[in-house]
DNA sequence: CCCGTTCAATAGTGTGCGGT
DNA sequence: ACCGCACACTATTGAACGGG
């Protein structure tokens, strides 16, 4: 990816003399937290380590980012990078999936082979496409983990810090943003859009108050009303839909 | 036994009030 | 401004009942 500009004699001269060596090359790897929602609990995707360090162990997907030989080759960008694993690792399609990037891990000693410094991103997966995911194409070195059972499980690396901050930021977009949107099917009742919140904040939402709250979202234009009614144990609701974007 | 009515339970919908 | 709580109203289901 090439800047473009045009570089003045002097920089030109300076280029031809830069020494990448010179100066501290870390790697650089995403990794990918990415929910969703089954059996009405919110879940993590997770991958077995196929190779040391932490062999064996339940992990994030992700991987290096290419970067490229020289200066002409600077390989891959973050978000290119974020969007190819998604792909290689869910077999999702990435326009399909809402995916944004996270925060920065890059603490020292974090990885024991080098300093990796890891740009982490989040997705979030419709309940209804989460089924179809295939990590690497092999189910047994793929789970989806409920984040209640985090705090007992075994994670490679600073994993289980990534997945919290993670779950924090998803928490706390749900309060100000349409978020949940990408973690409902694509036409619901406001029920079951009440029940992701209470899955999500992982506390019960009063059906009136949220109801308040859908009307705010309802006259901002986040969402409109769908055709039908879903039938339920109990009256029929009504089913709406987020509007397109 | 079949059919219709009644009634309690459940759940979607909506509002008022008071607290922070 | 938003939230927690209480409460009212409504639509539907299914169990219970009772008459033909």
């Amino acid at each position: 990816m090439s800047s473009g500009r045009r570089e003045s004699a002097e920089e030109k001269q300076f280029l031809e003399k830069y020494r990448p060596k010179d100066y501290a090359r870390p790697s650089v790897a995403v990794d990918l937290v990415i929910f969703t929602i089954i059996d009405a609990q919110l879940r993590v995707l997770l991958v077995k380590r196929q190779e040391h360090p932490f062999k064996g162990e339940w992990a994030l997907p992700g991987g290096f980012v290419r970067v490229g030989e020289s200066a002409k080759d600077q390989g891959e960008d973050l978000d290119t990078a974020a969007r190819r694993e998604l792909q290689e690792e869910t077999g999702l399609e990435p326009e399909r999936v809402h995916i944004e990037q996270l925060y920065t891990f890059g603490r020292s000693g974090r990885d024991p082979r080098m300093r990796v410094i890891a740009v982490t991103y989040f997705a979030l997966v419709r309940p209804d496409l989460a089924p179809f995911v295939k990590a690497g194409g092999d189910a047994s070195h793929a789970q989806w983990l409920p984040v209640e059972a985090l705090k007992k499980a075994e994670l490679a690396f600073d994993h289980r810090e990534i997945i919290e901050t993670g779950l924090a930021r998803v928490r706390g977009k749900l309060e100000y943003s349409g978020i949940a949107f990408d973690l409902v099917p694509l036409t619901f009742t406001i029920p079951e859009l009440r029940h992701v919140y209470s899955i999500v904040l992982d506390r019960e939402m009063d059906p009136g108050n949220f109801r308040r709250k859908f009307n705010r979202m309802l006259d901002d234009g986040l969402i409109e009303q769908a055709p039908g009614k879903r039938i339920t144990a109990s009256k029929p609701a009504t089913v709406y839909r987020f509007k397109r974007r």
